[in-house]
RNA sequence: GCGGGUGUAGCUCAGGGGUUAGAGCGCCACACUGUGGCUGUGGAAGUCGUGGGUUCAAAUCCCAUCAUCCGCCCCA
């Protein structure tokens, strides 16, 4: 019996994980360099506090959770979305309790039951920032900034960031009702249970890619002609923050967000490379989410940004990182140096140098071939007579040209040229 | 949840009812018993995704199923 993945998940091979630490490094170097310290939440949580917080009629939570009753009668689900279990934490372990701002961030899977597709997968991953304790906009702008210099530093040169607020409760209420009566005449043809889900959530009419519900809603009022005052002023200044801070934006009405937890600013940042999704991050403030979660109020913000998007256009570009091979790989040249071989790797290896060798008990030909095929720079050949002077013959499997070099000096001739 | 495409060697693919299923790349060996890449010669490697059906005969036709890719929906 032989068995494969389950469907949407994958394995990431030695060939690609290069590229994931190099990712996940330049996240976490970044985000540190802006004061975030990363946490670490479970891969399933109890259940209600995603739909409490995601919202009922949120397709995340309506049909898309891993959600199950454990043997202790718990109903928990495999976490869809990294926010909730972040704040959760925080909560319960009272993270905010010296005052001031909480800076956070996390990579971490998530899963959701979806059909797989080009950058849609069942197990995906995200990195992601939680600020919490600041109403600020200068929040959300440091928040979007981080994210910005982020897809900068791996190289990406075509993203649009989309902003748009949804305002407060007043704001979200009226907009909602103005969207149902626009679309009134459009919905009376479409199906019932279509109808249905639009009436829940109207909001979800405006990112539709569908032609003829693009067609019946040119027109339709801009949810930030609805917007408080208090919202307004608060969305001009996060404009204004943006781009003193250098960060090209389109403000975009139609950006609206999958989850209910979003309160004012919401932000995606997409890239054309990407086939049919083609956003890399959602992210916004979630004003009234910790509240949900039974603490007090407390303004927060946050993004999280898919690793497998992120990668599939640095992929795109061709700019994914190449992985060193090790620097040396030492070669024994006859059966009767192999000891001598083994324990010249493990002083190399002492002296923080890769050094691999053959577990095989090959020839010296394919050994070499083994050389090559480790991508290893040099090549450390041992037989009878460099035993005997207590020297190794390096090769240089980019040049082709051999050096001879004393034991004892080859750690140190090896740290010189190391890249 | 819905629609379409594709599953043949490790990889990329050809073959489309009729003997032992092919190529290129990769792999192994030898030419070259102290040296990788290049060249030449030889070799190994396949439940033709899986299960059922039609047929004298199925990789090939039919059905189902699984996987995968692309799109819808939604989003990361």
């Amino acid at each position: 019996m032989r068995f494969q993945k389950p469907r949407g998940t994958h394995d990431v091979l030695p060939g690609e994980s290069y590229a994931w630490r190099w990712l996940e490094s330049t996240f976490f170097e970044l985000a540190g360099r802006f004061g975030y310290r990363e946490i670490r939440t479970p891969m399933f949580e109890d259940a209600e506090l995603f739909v409490r917080t995601s919202g009922e009629t949120s397709d995340v939570v309506s049909k898309e959770m891993y959600r199950f009753t454990d043997k202790g009668g718990r109903d928990v689900a495999l976490k869809p979305e990294g926010t909730a279990p972040a704040l959760r934490a925080y909560l319960e372990h009272s993270l905010g309790a010296q005052g001031g701002v909480t800076r956070l961030c996390y990579n971490t899977p998530f899963f959701r039951y979806d059909r797989p597709q080009k950058g849609r997968f069942r197990q995906a991953h995200q990195v992601g920032l939680e600020l919490v304790g600041s109403s600020s906009p200068l929040a959300d702008a440091e928040v979007i900034e981080v994210t910005t210099r982020f897809f900068a530093a791996l190289g990406l040169d075509d993203t649009l960031v989309k902003l748009n607020s949804l305002g407060r409760d007043a704001c979200r209420d009226a907009y909602r009702a103005a969207i149902l009566e626009y679309a009134e005449p459009f919905l009376r043809d479409a199906p019932e249970d279509y109808r249905d889900k639009v009436r829940k959530n109207p909001l979800r009419l405006l990112d539709s890619k569908d032609p003829t519900t693009q067609e019946a809603l040119v027109g339709c009022p801009s949810v930030l002609q609805f917007l408080e005052d208090e919202s307004r002023a608060r969305f001009d200044r996060l404009q204004g923050l943006l781009q003193e801070a250098g960060i090209a934006f389109r403000v975009s009405p139609e950006i609206v967000r999958g989850l209910d937890y979003y309160t004012e600013t919401v932000f995606e940042v997409h890239s054309e490379r990407l086939g049919a999704q083609t956003a890399l991050c959602g992210g916004g403030r979630y004003d009234d989410l910790v509240e949900e979660l039974g603490g007090s109020p407390t303004p927060s913000v946050g993004v999280g940004i898919g690793i497998e998007r992120a990668l599939m256009v640095v992929e795109e570009l061709g700019s994914l990182p190449v992985e060193e091979g090790p620097l040396a790989f030492a070669v024994a040249a006859g059966p009767e140096t192999a000891t001598f071989v083994r324990a010249l790797a493990r002083t190399l290896r002492d002296e923080g140098i890769a050094c691999m060798v053959d577990v095989g008990e090959k020839s010296l030909k394919s050994q070499m071939k083994q050389v090559d095929r480790a991508n290893a720079r040099y090549a450390l050949i041992v037989g009878e007579s460099e035993v005997a002077g207590d020297r190794v013959t390096v090769r240089d499997l980019v040049s082709g040209t051999q050096s001879d070099v004393s034991r004892d000096e080859l750690p140190f001739w090896l740290k010189a040229r190391r890249p």
